[in-house]
DNA sequence: AAACAACGGTTTAATATATGAACCGATAGC
DNA sequence: GCTATCGGTTCATATATTAAACCGTTGTTT
């Protein structure tokens, strides 16, 4: 391992719940030896990347992180870098797969990519998500900020037989997204559109959007359930990568619970 | 010098009007061998810093450096990232000095720092600056958004003899500030009250700010004038370099100009 | 108040790591 | 099909990194 990537990695050690560490502290952390860590922290304060408090002589994150963050922000905008992963989402479920970002109390679609495998696929030709009636939109009432559950229940416009339209319906829909990790949406916005939505998260910590695959509800076999299950966490995990996020640990653990298959309980090797 | 601080060098040539950069491209820059670089960058792409635009092969900052933003925002919040500079201005001066932040069309004050060598001073006791009457809002006229100019002169409220009332004379002042780099404001909010102010910026390159000095106006000497400027410059560079942001090159140009005392011209060798 | 432990920081010889000239295959322009 | 440039690789050489022991200071324990 390079002297270079043993000092990014120190970086990785202040977080928002421990932002400043001693020399002490960042060895024991690191697992590295003190003259070594503190070397690559001289070279990390050199270019910005730490500074040291003056009266605690701990280290914290330095200002450079600010500028480069602008930069990134202004070079790659989050339809780019969604799309590599809306690719490959939509090409191993061969359904049409989306993204959309939540901007207050709206789920706008940031981007779509439709697979060519069937004929016949779901077309997103919505700009924005109905909160209570897709699975980007239940994603986004599950974990997303609680006000928008109020402002949902005022909006339960009925599209299909199946759309939630009573304030106990959407709760019961949210509360199995949490369980499960995953939004789903059954023929509530369309009728044969089966929808599955995973949660975007960014680098405030919050949630960002959904990344979502749209099946035709006649093919949605257990099989490709299973698949669509694991390519969208693949994808959610990826986004929120882009976007400077990272999955919080309930998330991960939900979809750690919701991937283990009740029917086939074999275990191979 | 070590690897590492090679290795983070490469990250500065990262801009917003450069956003990627090919190895070749990137070697040149940076005046190093094209091993080494590509090698630096590997250690850059593996921790997240950089990326490589998979189609041009060129390299951009990485994703990592938005989450690395965010925990810097929520370690050093602005006003305590501003502190000992200020703390440094008013004792170096003598004198009141403040932080002010613009936001929006309104220019609220921070952070103050008052120093105790002289039983008179000035004493900040409001929460929004008026644009056209102090110091610090000349400054955010003169180097913040276009639209601000419009806005100051619907409110050019008259709160001592010498406060500009009309649009000429609040551009009159303006483009002194532009000239010098430094906003000031004589009496023109508080009778026997001067404000000299310098401007900062953050990490979006625009206008974040100003900081500023208040002095009594009768022992405003030439010497402390002189003292005042350097001094405000250099709080001005060290709450913008905090904040994420550098200074522009005709601020800096600017700065330079008005620091040479007209009416001082021997040289100490 | 003496002893102690933990801190940030520095030195050392031993050695692991970085370096750059030359090289490679691919691509693009002429 | 020649040439220039690109991203990427190799390998002997040389330089920068490493870890253990050490230093002075600070704050706590006894």
């Amino acid at each position: 391992m390079s002297s270079a990537t043993k000092t990014l990695e120190l970086l990785n050690h202040f977080t928002t719940d421990r932002p400043e560490i001693g020399l002490s502290q960042l060895c024991r952390l690191a697992g590295r030896d003190k003259a070594t860590t503190y070397r690559h922290l001289q070279a990390l304060e050199m270019a910005g990347f730490v500074e040291q408090n003056p009266l605690s002589k701990q280290y914290r994150l330095g200002p450079v992180v600010l500028h480069l963050a602008h930069v990134r922000e202004a070079t790659v905008p989050r339809k780019a870098s969604a799309r590599a992963a809306l690719v490959a989402l939509s090409d191993a479920t061969g359904e049409t797969a989306h993204v959309t970002v939540l901007s207050g109390k709206t789920l706008y679609a940031l981007d779509d990519c439709e697979s060519p495998r069937h004929g016949i696929r779901a077309v997103v030709d919505i700009n924005v998500f109905p909160l209570h009636a897709t699975a980007s939109g239940i994603c986004a009432l599950a974990f997303g900020p609680d006000e928008l559950f109020d402002f949902a229940v005022t909006k339960l416009e009925k599209f299909t037989e199946t759309t939630p339209n009573t304030k106990d319906e959407l709760s019961e829909l949210i509360s199995s997204a949490r369980e499960t990790g995953l939004g789903r949406g059954n023929q509530s916005f369309e009728v044969e559109i089966l929808g599955l939505a995973a949660p975007v998260f960014d680098h405030t910590g919050l949630l960002a959007g959904a990344v979502s695959v749209a099946s035709v509800a006649s093919r949605f076999t257990p099989e490709l359930e299973q698949v669509t299950k694991s390519e969208l966490i693949v994808a959610a995990r990826e986004i929120s990568r882009n976007w400077g996020g990272t999955l919080p640990s309930h998330i991960e653990a939900a979809w750690a619970n919701s991937l283990k298959q009740p029917h086939s309980m074999e275990t191979t090797s």
